[in-house]
DNA sequence: GTCCGCAGGTGGTCTGACCAATTGATCGTT
DNA sequence: AACGATCAATTGGTCAGACCACCTGCGGAC
């Protein structure tokens, strides 16, 4: 038998994902005041220095601001949070996938990529066709094997070809967002059943997508993406609809 | 005369902003280790809680891993990083503008305000609709006006529409999206020359802009956000290239 | 009534200690 | 010599208590 690693979190995470949460479910209302460092470590029974590193990520995150000497204010995280709060938007406190902001995202995912494999199609090297081609025959290669991959290294998979199509594009600001998804996905992962859909043969639109951003064909390769993540979004929307 | 206010930041702050650019700048490279807390504390001159927070907040974004017992290691912030770097990535530890992430965020922007503004003329609401009319007449205002707005003043205005669109599209991924924009925009607006070409008058894309959105035609709308965003393109891509 | 000043509360910094996990050298066994 | 168990040094994690810097509001002086 396989045991799972056992999710080690400090105290200063545990106290983080526990005021983060509050805030994202709206229980610590924006406008309203957090108690006091000290009278917070009196409660969550840690030390001070703890709350601190918590009370300073949530700063990080733009859930909060606080000032010496005032206190600490909750902000309305929808108008001041940045992408980076995605991932732990789209999963609930108690685990579940939130439908809405899930599908958002996935919306999302389909424009960037879109316009990502236009781009990569523009600028590809030789290197990076190569490079393309290799996670694309990997990606077919765990379909056609007699092995029993999982769903998350399935996932793991298709997002290597993402990967590799954004770096070809040679922007970093579609390579960051990229990893923004990367840790939603993770996130998805984690939560959705063992035996799904994610496992099903989903390449060949893969195929076209690649050839077209080989052949330097930046509409051909819009076309593909659209498509490719037309699929990923209509099975994801459907299993969020109606989980299990 | 006014003089700005003091940016009085604490020492974690300043801790936390070293240790980022350095790693941004390459100049501590993914896979490195950073020296120790207590090595770091003593030679920056400060408390080790200081050297802690900073180091929490660098793990919150993702830019190095720490190991219990082991040490901070430095990560591939490329493959890492979320879109909530993309402010810090903008502007050079020397407070310039890195030109290649700059003109990399304005085509994001660009792609997603125009799916952005597809969206909201498909979902806008006549709240939303008397709202995003409201914002235009304020930015109209500001340069029909006889007072002499500042740059920084025209930018927020005209981020208040993009606001106003991107709460109309119903897409809280567009919207938390928008807020990183808003927080790279800030940087620019505090590094750009006085007296821009920001200042000038893009008010006309914009009107047509919030007509086709109010009339529920997303394509028309699409393409004046292209239009209106390209503009704006446009001539950031001049002031980054050529600065002063 | 208005204004000033002070006291109490809040975040910011510091010191020093101990706990917990990792690492690598050491030493014994095979 | 190769391998493995052991242990000490190193590093991150937590704790306690103190003091400084800043903000707020109450109460007294005017």
């Amino acid at each position: 038998m396989i045991i799972s690693p056992v999710a080690r979190q400090s105290v200063a995470d545990a106290v983080y994902a526990q005021l983060r949460d509050a805030i994202i479910d709206d229980i610590q209302p924006a406008g309203s005041t957090l108690p006091s460092e000290r009278e917070l470590s009196e409660q969550a029974s840690v030390n001070r220095q703890a709350i601190r590193e918590a009370l300073q990520r949530l700063r990080e995150a733009n859930l909060v601001t606080i000032v010496h000497g005032g206190g600490v204010r909750v902000r309305d995280w929808r108008r001041t949070a940045d992408l980076a709060l995605l991932p732990e938007v789209v999963v609930a406190a108690d685990g579940r996938i939130r439908p809405e902001p899930s599908l958002a995202m996935l919306q999302l995912r389909t424009v960037l990529g879109v316009d990502a494999a236009r781009l990569a199609a523009e600028r590809i090297t030789d290197d990076g066709v190569a490079t393309l081609r290799e996670r694309l025959a990997e990606t077919v290669a765990l379909h056609d094997g007699t092995g029993n991959p999982s769903s998350a290294t399935m996932i793991g998979a298709y997002e290597r070809i993402w990967v590799a199509i954004v770096d070809a594009s040679r922007n970093i600001a579609y390579r960051l967002m990229n990893n923004s998804f990367h840790a939603a996905n993770t996130q998805f992962a984690r939560l959705l059943p063992a035996d799904d859909t994610a496992r099903r043969d989903h390449t060949e639109p893969y195929v076209v997508l690649v050839d077209a951003i080989a052949a330097h064909d930046p509409e051909a390769a819009a076309a593909a993406a659209s498509e490719a993540l037309g699929v990923a979004e209509r099975v994801m929307t459907m299993l969020v609809s109606n989980p299990g």
